[in-house]
DNA sequence: TCCTATACATAAGT
DNA sequence: ACTTATGTATAGGA
């Protein structure tokens, strides 16, 4: 609890540190760490799946060397297979908000957003009308802009371009 | 920091509680719980790829109201078909992006950017073929999650939400 | 929302 | 692999 001593001698290890934002210090430590981190995020979902038991949840890691790891709930196949299901049928609708929900498409997303807060990004784009969609793309006009010039500010201390843009560019 | 005291009145929360197993408390805590938890799970996620960031990684979230969350690096599709192996999926969705075992990944998502320059926030919506938008749409969750992300941690330091959305909320 | 106490995760050292 | 100091996530209350 205190620090009210040595430290000339560190006897035990200084827990975890501070967010090191290098690559690669060796690559064995690079691996052990790769371990234990995925089994915390595997863990951390298993948890997820515990307390939330109807949600469905998948995840895929594919390891520096392309080896795959996976967790799901029920099962990998089966979340992935109902969310390309998903994909497939807004794709059919031709995206723009065909009317699958007829009559009931208000703002609630799961109920989340009770208050003027809900933020957008909560929400799927296939379950915006027209109207709001119009609002969106105006709204992603400024946000482009804004991420824009704060990537190019980031740019210049740490933060990648790549953690933004998720592979699109 | 001290605990000397009252054990009657306990003023303050007590912590994480001790992972109770229970099902559902109330329909409206659940889904705060879930969305925070969510979240936590997200930024694990996001905090393992900026580490190890040859390691792609993708979490497909259904809620129990079957409402798709996803997160991915590079993109959700991308790590879903490396994972399925499916080359007519890649090859139909035109997002397969070849994978170097070593080295940078210089990924094309496609003929869409070819500068550094020519961003794809530069387009117009509205030139975008179908197959395009798809893309975007695909671009633009993870876009979302990892802004939305970002923008959460930037709150506790300086940021204003208001300057990212541009209005929208 | 925000806050605090506590449970949990984990970096480095052994 | 095991340990422990220290960072992080989060339940509950305000």
């Amino acid at each position: 609890m205190q620090e009210t001593e040595v430290n000339t001698t560190r006897r035990w290890g200084m827990g975890r540190k501070k967010v090191e934002i290098k690559k690669i210090e060796s690559k064995s430590s690079l691996i052990v760490t790769f371990c234990k981190r995925r089994n915390g995020l595997f863990k951390k979902a298993s948890e997820f799946c515990d307390l939330y038991d109807d949600a469905n949840l998948a995840i895929i890691v594919l390891s520096p060397n392309q080896r795959p790891y996976s967790f799901g709930h029920p099962d990998v196949n089966t979340v992935v297979d109902q969310y390309l299901g998903d994909q497939e049928s807004s794709e059919r609708n031709n995206i723009s908000c065909s009317e699958d929900t007829h009559g009931k498409n208000n703002m609630d997303c799961d109920n989340i957003n009770e208050e003027g807060e809900g933020c957008w990004w909560e929400r799927s784009v296939e379950d915006m009308n027209l109207e709001e969609l119009e609002k969106f793309r105006a709204s992603l006009e400024t946000l482009k802009n804004n991420v824009a010039m704060r990537v190019q500010e980031e740019r210049r201390t740490r933060v990648s371009t790549r953690d933004f843009l998720g592979g699109f560019s």
